[in-house]
DNA sequence: CTGTAATTTCAGAAATTAATGGAAACGAGG
DNA sequence: CCTCGTTTCCATTAATTTCTGAAATTACAG
């Protein structure tokens, strides 16, 4: 293993990431791992990984493949050496896409379809209170709104997104229609 | 307790959202507690969400509190109830941004201070190789640009919000300079 | 004040989730 | 089609989180 971890900043972020991770849902482990990946300059094997981090195999190996799952690591191949690599995405905009991806393709999706059967199941009946049928309704049309939008952004070229980011607020200028600012 | 919760529709929906707090770090019952208020459309004490949900009276108290440290429920007084009542945010673009307020507070800003720090403690040391410098900065500048974006976008009145999320992609139209979309 | 109802705190129990190590499966190279 | 190094699976153990009930505290009415 590289000298990386000799750095106690360095080991400070990966311990940090893997407690930000468990406040996201995501497990310690993971997250300890992506974060040790994204400070390597060079593809590191699982072996390395587990010396670096103090893990089992398994649980790098596990970590791996949950990472790679949210495709921000990826298996590359080292010449002359039998064993897979991996890679972590550097680019953070393009990792905070992709983990926003995947998330949505868990969660979002289901819920969106889980409300939308239960909005329709609820439709016009008799026993359940008007205002039940509009909240359920609402939570519905709320949660599509944002993931399309979701999906509009993310095929936005990355320039464009920074320049939004940058603009904030300042957006409202821009906007036709009643400048609401 | 009124029959909200003999309406299985309402069950499943709290069940959900149950599921959904925990794949957020929210904790199940904190989670359906809030749930439950926001299908309510008069206030509930105490008393009643511990029967609605079985949840022992105590956990019930500790939601309530988590949920108002959100700011996504709030205590009402009852006429002529000593106990205290609770009701949820509808709004839920209000409710979003509020969660997303008090997520900041608790785990960004400490992270970019966190960072902030590290990035300063490595700068300009010779054992530092560059590559992790640099990665540990864009770290620090990303999740600044993300939180201030938020900021931003926090205090902009809800219909242009509104109208921007309608926008989607094509915002890119309405933006200065070369339009990339 | 005093007594009662309502709420909060807290330490331990229960449940859930994560991590481990060994065994089985896999696959590239011979 | 073996062999060797690697990865994946799975049952067990460990750690963490959640939930509970009893005790303490606070709020309030008389």
């Amino acid at each position: 293993m590289s000298k990386l971890l000799d750095i106690p900043e360095v080991r400070s972020f990966i311990l940090h990431w893997g407690e930000m991770g468990t406040e996201w849902g995501v497990n310690r482990s993971v997250a300890q791992v992506h974060a040790l990946l994204y400070l390597s300059d060079r593809p590191l094997h699982a072996e390395e990984i587990c010396e670096a981090l103090a893990l089992a195999r398994s649980n790098v190996s596990t970590g791996l493949k949950e990472l790679q799952s949210y495709q921000i690591v990826r298996r590359v191949h080292v010449e002359g050496d039998r064993r897979d690599h991996f890679v972590a995405e550097t680019d953070l905009w393009e990792m905070l896409m992709k983990l926003a991806a995947e998330r949505k393709r868990r969660e979002f999706d289901p819920t969106i379809q889980f409300l939308g059967e239960l909005a329709e199941s609820v439709n016009g009946r008799e026993d359940v209170p008007t205002h039940v049928r509009e909240r359920i309704g609402r939570m519905h049309e709320f949660i599509g709104t944002l993931t399309g939008w979701y999906a509009d952004v993310r095929n936005l070229p990355k320039p464009t997104l920074v320049r939004l980011m940058k603009l904030g607020r300042g957006i409202a200028r821009f906007l036709p229609g009643k400048s609401t600012d």
